[in-house]
DNA sequence: GTCTATAAGGGGATAGAC
DNA sequence: GTCTATCCCCTTATAGAC
């Protein structure tokens, strides 16, 4: 058992010691930036490092290997926008109101190249049997699959759509433009908006399998 | 000026001569196979050198650095799948032509994982500023972008289009549901069917922007 | 918890023989 | 056109001092 929240003395510091976590929170931090914009395999952990505050072997001592940092650097970002597909009170959006919060959701992206990068690239690299991202990536996409398979099938049940709306494609085909979107963005984030095209895509998507209870946007109008 | 075959000959063949173009071409398809399975910065030069059967310096000989043999790459890959996009006369598809021509794609691609694996993993790659596809990848979106609006433009001035059709987004859509399909069909082949989203997705697209000159599915309809 | 030192190997690229 | 030998730097990881 030791006291939680451990802060730096005087005396500590003149020593070199730093708070732990501190440490580690800095390392996990400098690796999402560097993973996003050179990518895992682009990315040595000297540099990492070195962003961090530390040195190498500092570094590997929170982390006993590369692959473990990439882990923590997974969970941190699966915390970081998992909270944004789930209510505050637990409850999921169902319904139109899922593909409203992934527009949101690309919203909030926009100003976070960072974790786009991040994540555009080690989902690439992860498709690898044999990358150490590829349990996560496979477990990502199956989690974010179910969620939107389950929000039409709750969205044709509630009469929001049209009883012949197929869940499994639709989830697939708007996992896949946001996917793209992402890739587009980064490459050219002045001539891409992210924002604008998936909205458009889901106004699409409305004008498509919604039903009258919901606004369907006919075609020629703005928006 | 060389006699343009030139073939092996026994006494070369004994010298450890080769013919060069032959070995080359070897390279550039080993090439394409690495940086398929492992992404360029995921692949070494040795590794390239050894699949095609020559020494690293052998492989250096034709390539001067593995960004030279990246070039080649790229090179022989636009030139395997730009040729689908164009019709045999010089010709290229317009309207819905056009996106039954990506679905053609598709379905090709859908035998072809080496070329589909190059392609997702070296645009997530390139999507760094100094990364050395950087300017292949600009370019490359720049032109499908491009010939696809047209394509949109085209469909609307014949009347198979609606009006109000948007020519930018519905090409941007488009191609990020083409290249979210294929990073989601490369992670797990067996379960993700490229071709039957991709189609769906272009039936949609039909349904939403199409006129009555041509089909329009209605909703609830299979296929 | 952090460091220096070092091991042990891989990386891209060059020189020069054949 | 291809090879062997070599250079030099970078990589991940470990050992052990403080």
């Amino acid at each position: 058992m030791s006291f939680p929240p451990r802060y730096r003395t005087a005396r500590s510091r003149s020593r070199g010691e730093a708070n732990g976590a501190e440490s580690r929170a800095r390392a996990v931090r400098a690796a999402i930036e560097l993973f996003a914009a050179s990518g895992f395999q682009g990315t040595s952990i000297a540099q990492v490092a070195e962003r961090a505050g530390l040195s190498q072997s500092g570094l590997l001592h929170h982390f006993p290997s590369k692959a473990a940092l990439l882990a923590a650097v997974l969970e941190e970002r699966d915390a970081r926008d998992g909270e944004f597909l789930t209510s505050a009170d637990g409850g999921r959006p169902l319904g139109w109101a899922a593909f409203d919060a992934l527009a949101a959701l690309t919203a909030r992206n926009s100003t976070r190249p960072h974790l786009v990068g991040l994540f555009v690239r080690l989902t690439a690299e992860a498709t690898a049997p044999d990358h150490p991202a590829h349990d996560w990536a496979l477990d990502h996409y199956a989690g974010v699959h179910a969620w939107l398979v389950d929000a039409v099938r709750a969205g044709r049940e509630r009469g929001e759509m049209h009883p012949g709306t197929p869940p499994e494609t639709l989830a697939r085909s708007t996992i896949a433009v946001m996917d793209g979107l992402q890739q587009q963005w980064l490459l050219e984030p002045e001539r891409v908006s992210m924002v604008t095209e998936f909205s458009g895509h889901v106004a699409m998507l409305r004008a498509r399998w919604g039903t009258a209870e919901r606004a369907v946007v006919s075609p020629g109008s703005s928006t």
